[in-house]
DNA sequence: TTTAGTGCAAAAGTTTTGCATGGTC
DNA sequence: GACCATGCAAAACTTTTGCACTAAA
């Protein structure tokens, strides 16, 4: 297993320690319970992103008796306080993901190997503000998500 | 009922004519039938989007007899064909939505009142190209969903 | 001890599918 | 006549909720 990206103490692809986890729960306002932690932690070994379905399931074969409803309402409390980030591929399934950062930041997807890459310093708010000032709106948010083919799947085509 | 944009000859708010309709579908490759005109022409009355329950209900209350799991499959038609877009606010219903271009552009939401303006002349492919190489993948697009409060609803607040 | 989280099962909701029937080219 | 679309109902799925019970502050 291979160590992706190691930025504020979050690492995608390893077993990353509980009590660290738990750390964060408490910094971020909300109860680190054994089943919350055990849901980020099951997302920290993703390099990628999963669905609550597709979590539930590995924590199931790996042992672990979690409800499915907990799974959800987990992913719920820790993407309500900031910890994991949801996106659709534009398709209607949530899928969440543990970003490396907190801040502000888009999604690459290759839609070959579904691999997802996070594109920090985002330069489209600038544009995204003038234009909707335009239309006489004040822009408050905006999701942007890349789709493309990274680079072992475009040689693989 | 006020009529919003008229480009590219579809207008919204106000009852398109079916033969129009028909002529656009028969274009984009895809048979137009009485249901999906008759989908087509319930999305054009509406200025913002919908769901396909949404357009079912409302069909249905007109005296119209349509299957539900027709309107999903002449949606599904449309929107393969391009006729219609398909956007999701964050949440897992698919809204789909008569643009009035069938150019690359992006969406402008209201988070008050629900008002979806069409932003064209897309200006940050060039960031996201660039960025995506960064990481060594290609871009093949890019969906862009903007929320803001538009000036109406800034005021009331 | 008071509050919040969990498990289970049931429910709610959206979307898809099978199949016989009807329309379109 | 061949093919495609429709209607209906059933099914498949994801997600939410009620409630009794348990764990955490």
């Amino acid at each position: 297993m291979i160590i992706v990206r190691t930025i504020a103490g979050i690492v995608h692809g390893v077993r990353t320690r509980p009590s660290e986890l738990a750390k964060q729960m408490t910094a971020a306002g909300i109860r680190p319970t054994a089943q919350r932690v055990r849901v980020l932690e099951e997302l920290a070994r993703e390099n990628n992103d999963a669905t609550a379905q597709e979590l539930h399931r590995r924590m199931a074969t790996t042992g672990d008796k979690i409800g499915l409803a907990t799974v959800y309402r987990a992913l719920a409390a820790l993407s309500d306080a900031g910890l994991v980030d949801t996106l659709t591929h534009g398709h209607a399934e949530t899928c969440y993901r543990l970003c490396a950062t907190g801040h502000h930041h888009h999604h690459l997807v290759c839609t070959g190997c579904h691999r997802v890459v996070e594109l920090t310093d985002c330069s489209v708010g600038e544009w995204v503000a003038k234009a909707a000032r335009a239309e006489g709106f004040e822009a408050t948010s905006h999701s942007l998500e890349v789709s493309g083919l990274c680079a072992l799947c475009r040689r693989a085509a």
